[in-house]
DNA sequence: ATAAATTAGTTACATATGTAACCATTATAC
DNA sequence: GTATAATGGTTACATATGTAACTAATTTAT
């Protein structure tokens, strides 16, 4: 066996963005979670609704991908708080039509810069124009993840 | 409420890294779990101690980021299973010295190139120069993000 | 030398999660 | 038009997870 065909964990990509998406993802959350008692799940939901109001619950899935049971749980969770409110299309019965309650939304007010403040801070380590580089990286990293996933 | 002080969720960075390393990190699982019956979890601490043979549980949660507990628990199972062996320091006798056993070094062997070619796949998406870029990005960007973290 | 504090690791509990099976509705095939 | 398949979403079950409380060993302060 090569060497060389062994994996050196602290230069392997997959595990270094976990590494630094569990550090983040936590890191923000410290500032929501016991204040406002919000996972980070639920916190993604209304994110992603206070942006796109009126999705359905499979909308969210693709637009997060997060798992769909996973979804369907955070918005009877929020539902169930006042955070969130749920209706059916009138187009098609299956789907949900989800909207922020008015306490909702005052809670994606009250989040939203905070989290934009940890990312500016976060950003900081990066001198501009390796931020927009990072960022066209990521867009064409998860688009080769995704094409790179079996289908379900 | 200025709108630039609101989140929009899709130019968020934690965010994205989020969607990116789960996409990723399932996408390599896919290629392991259910053949070699290994959870993720699991995967990283054979990875980590084939790497570093005879770490500690708290070394190996400095290393990963890994709960303490979700450590523990992978290694009671991976013991259980004749993956791992674990011995205690002769030095401390809280510490726990842990070695892949020879069908832990088994696992370790058959499943780094698959990591590996899934890596290398994935980096196909980005020129050369770009992959170093990025490399040097994700270590300034974890270094900032423990950095803002709260002290435990 | 001993009490108090720290560290390594495990356990217990409540909660969260993933998988598969399941309705209900809509789309497709014939 | 009816049977079949596909889609949106929920539920049930087994497992996994995080938090806090715990034991045991070691270190620090006095």
């Amino acid at each position: 066996m090569e060497n060389s065909e062994l994996l050196n964990l602290e230069e392997f990509l997959p595990y270094r963005l976990s590494v630094l998406s569990n550090t983040v993802s936590r890191g923000i959350a410290a500032a929501y979670v016991d204040r406002f008692g919000l996972s980070i799940r639920e916190w993604r939901i209304i994110a992603v609704l206070g942006r796109y109001p009126g999705l359905s619950a499979a909308e969210i899935v693709k637009l997060t991908e997060m798992d769909k049971v996973a979804v369907s749980r955070a918005v009877t969770r929020l539902t169930g708080k006042g955070r969130l409110k749920r209706s059916l299309s009138v187009a098609d019965k299956r789907r949900s039509v989800l909207v922020l309650s008015k306490e909702g939304k005052h809670l994606f007010d009250q989040i939203s810069p905070l989290a934009k403040s940890y990312e500016e801070r976060l950003l900081k380590c990066l001198p501009r124009e390796d931020q927009d580089r990072l960022s066209e990286m990521l867009d064409n990293l998860q688009k080769q993840a995704k094409a790179l996933r079996p289908p379900d």
